[in-house]
DNA sequence: TGGTTTGTTTGACATATCTCAAGCTTCGTG
DNA sequence: CACGAAGCTTGAGATATGTCAAACAAACCA
């Protein structure tokens, strides 16, 4: 993965006609010139840094340069391709996966609004994994080069940078250890976990959830194999932990699960 | 884990004695003043950002705050610890570790001299990972305000703290991939290239490494036990791919190793 | 120097998860 | 609407790795 975090993204307010002005903050998307301003994205408290003043407000809103559209099952990009930007999640679900020489994929993440794909780019200039769009999703793409000069100018901005990275690296020690110390069960209850409590910051039941990807590539993410997650599910199903309708989970016993993943119940 | 690339450290010259001008480049320490400058220092092209002009190159050689020693087996930091610098480790040998509420650690990484230690701390200004030292280590604190700071100033330093950020995060996608895909020995096989290929980066024989870590430590890196790690290592020296001395190993066959984790051999 | 601790090796056995296989459901498309 | 593809579930059996145990080696310390 590239990020699983929060940052900043642009609005769009389709009532906001383009001014001459406004050229720094326009993109053309589709045939129509829309407004982008991170200022006043509904994402803003999701992700913005805090405390920012008027003109450094102003600095930040031209990070945008433009807003996209990525077809289910399209990449945003892949691994190979030239590093230019990152990008910020409107809207939409993606994951974000590597492969080795020999053909072995891992799934490194999974993505929703308000979070940042690309920071594997800046190594090498070069993207080490593919963002492949689970849904329609919505990107601003921040030009990276743009980041770091507005960053030099905001010292908000810079160290927001870093704690979004920081975070993107957290939470990858995280997964080392349910990959490395857990058992199926675990590992799939602290996945569900993760997911209600990222949904919930976003205004969405805790309770229940729609799983935007397939068993295999839970299994990918989790170290298991379709079978084992599918199994699990049956497993949690069987023991009412929770209801499950296809992609749709519904969570009847969340302590049940926060258990699970303290390994407070077996051993 | 919180880094495990290189970066710049500061070089320890005892022919060098103070002078007043030397100030902001001095550090007590064991009541010796020791003159701390990244730019003198040996480690410096594995480190540095290259092209610096000399007003920032005399910049950067103030990142430096004070360098020490860590003993073995002594913590650089432990999780829950204030976040304030991050250490350039100019010899020695680390690994950096969590752990879960109900007790379960994971190694996250071993690190070297050359590298660095810490980004775990900017997300919340507080440690997420212990940071101990395999074998007494010499490493350098790099206040992190100070490096925000000359960042802002100096470009070339600034694309240098993203850039090293991206490449922990490129390597933890590796661990994942191999926590999640591989079988033991193609993890072992692929955690020897690794310490060769960096041991051999900064000098060092391409085919003798002395492992600094118990079979334990390399175990909970790779997601197995010790005895798996001590089978797996008899099996590659039965088959003579290695020899094993201990903690001392050589390599006999390179290739018979990158066939392993190519997975060119089973199935 | 000897005794204790820590780390390592190896064996026997248990088991969690994988593999292979079949049947079923849902979804997308012509 | 029907067909095919993709995704999901479940079962039976295989196996890689974990667990427990014992013996040994090395390192440390009094």
């Amino acid at each position: 993965m590239s990020a699983s975090v929060t940052f900043f993204t642009a609005d769009f307010s389709a009532q906001n006609a383009p001014t001459p002005a406004d050229t720094a903050l326009q993109a053309k998307t589709g045939g129509h010139f829309i407004k982008i301003a991170c200022s006043s994205c509904h994402m803003r408290e999701l992700c913005m840094p805090i405390g920012l003043d008027a003109e450094e407000l102003r600095r930040v809103d031209e990070l945008v340069a433009k807003r996209s559209t990525v077809k289910r099952g399209r990449a945003l990009f892949r691994a190979g391709d030239k590093f230019t930007a990152l990008y910020a999640i409107r809207s939409g679900f993606l994951k974000t996966c590597t492969s080795s020489e020999d053909g072995r994929g891992q799934v490194t993440g999974f993505q929703m609004a308000g979070e940042i794909v690309g920071f594997d780019g800046i190594a090498t200039d070069q993207h080490t994994c593919d963002a492949i769009a689970l849904e329609d999703t919505e990107v601003c793409a921040l030009p990276f080069e743009r980041i770091e000069d507005i960053a030099r100018q905001v010292k908000a901005l810079q160290h927001h940078v870093h704690k979004i990275m920081s975070r993107e690296i957290v939470r990858e020690h995280g997964v080392m250890l349910l990959l490395g110390n857990m058992r199926a069960e675990e590992r799939l209850a602290a996945f569900l976990l993760n997911l209600v409590q990222r949904l919930q910051a976003r205004g969405f039941s805790s309770a229940d959830l729609l799983l935007r990807m397939t068993r295999d590539e839970i299994g990918s993410y989790l170290g298991l194999t379709l079978e084992t997650v599918s199994r699990t599910f049956s497993k949690f199903a069987d023991d009412g932990i929770i209801t499950v309708n296809q992609r749709q989970v519904h969570i009847d016993n969340l302590d049940a699960l926060k258990r699970l993943v303290n390994h407070e119940s077996c051993h």
